[in-house]
DNA sequence: CCATACTGTAAGTGAACGCTTACGGATAGA
DNA sequence: TCTATCCGTAAGCGTTCACTTACAGTATGG
């Protein structure tokens, strides 16, 4: 018998850094010249890993999805008086974007037309919304029974407002203090309804 | 004295082509030969109107605001009894992205690396976030002065509220119907404040 | 210690891209 | 009609890209 294969190790430990360039860069720009340069490895070894620089760019979308799932699994986790939904929102309106990791969203929608792309899209955006959903019924199930805009228009537009907020960093048109007011303030709204 | 150009003219007539192509393609496939294709020129005619491909690039995004710039004019002359931004609302959320050009800023967000291109974003926001914050900003003086979320937070959340409607349309997440709520009643909640 | 497959290095491939050059023909004013 | 400038066609330039091939080194199980 050979050697054991490391594939899914090392998979593991270039991803982040695959992800990141193509945050910073796009995908375009993210050449896998530049990518294997980013981690110190030959091109062919990231082709050694992925079928090609289509399903690196899909593993990143994928990543982004699962690093903000396992940050506010931890928020969850901590006990707080405040309910899950306000406590996230809290969290996020201090560190919303801090990740970095937003490019990655702009880059995918630029290149929707690929289908695989599309897909791996559809399924984040998905969760994300179905994430949000589930919080925004579960704190209106234990407070007031407003809901003049229901579950699931309040998610997809609070998932507009971290998009605006990722939007305004990105160029530089909101400041830390704006973005944290913004969000803190509209998801609020957004969250209890109008007569909240 | 030589023929008099006609470089302003066929400059005007072109960039609706150009700024469709850069929408759906995105901007690196939207190359150049493909430009010209569409326009049904050659592409060193392109270079004749602009100095090189980046230029069209942002000439593509300024068109972007003029053209909802235009229409959000017209609606505002219409005589109607509703005041103007409740107009506006009504009118985005049954016509929200029909023009297919927000394609544009997608493909922006992943090149604005570029200082000329993150400089042409950040005007196209600018003026777009000041446009609505205007509207608020009358809306409110004639209304109920409750103002919880301020008009900039408030504008910037309605900004945020047209991305996510124009990913859920390009993504196919969000039916006509749903995109027309989403706009129409967070839009209105935005709009009003927490007690409007 | 040997065979087998894994891991890393180096060079190269065809295609596509942004952009340019060269040139013949059309069109206006003098 | 002369002529300077504009307009359209065609070809091609150097570069960069995603991806591949060939091969040497190395660690593992028998």
């Amino acid at each position: 018998m050979p050697r054991p294969s490391q594939t899914h190790e090392q998979r593991k430990k270039l991803l982040p850094i695959v992800a990141r360039a193509f945050a910073e860069l796009g995908y375009r720009r993210a050449t896998t010249a530049e990518l294997a340069r980013r981690c110190e490895v030959r091109e062919n070894i990231l082709y050694r890993l992925w079928p090609h620089k289509k399903a690196m760019f899909i593993a990143s979308i994928d990543y982004v999805y699962e690093q903000a799932a396992s940050a506010w699994r931890e928020v969850l986790s901590e006990t707080d008086d405040a309910g899950g939904a306000v406590r996230l929102l809290a969290h996020e309106s201090e560190h919303y974007g801090e990740t970095g990791l937003h490019g990655i969203i702009f880059a995918g929608l630029s290149e929707a037309d690929e289908p695989e792309i599309r897909e791996a899209l559809r399924k984040m955006y998905g969760r994300f919304h179905r994430f949000i959903r589930g919080q925004i019924a579960a704190h209106r199930d234990g407070g007031p029974a407003s809901g003049f805009p229901d579950e699931t228009v309040a998610a997809w537009a609070i998932v507009g407002l971290g998009n605006v907020a990722n939007i305004g960093r990105e160029l530089g048109l909101l400041s830390g203090r704006e973005r944290k007011r913004m969000i803190a303030e509209a998801g609020r709204l957004l969250l209890d309804g109008q007569s909240g």
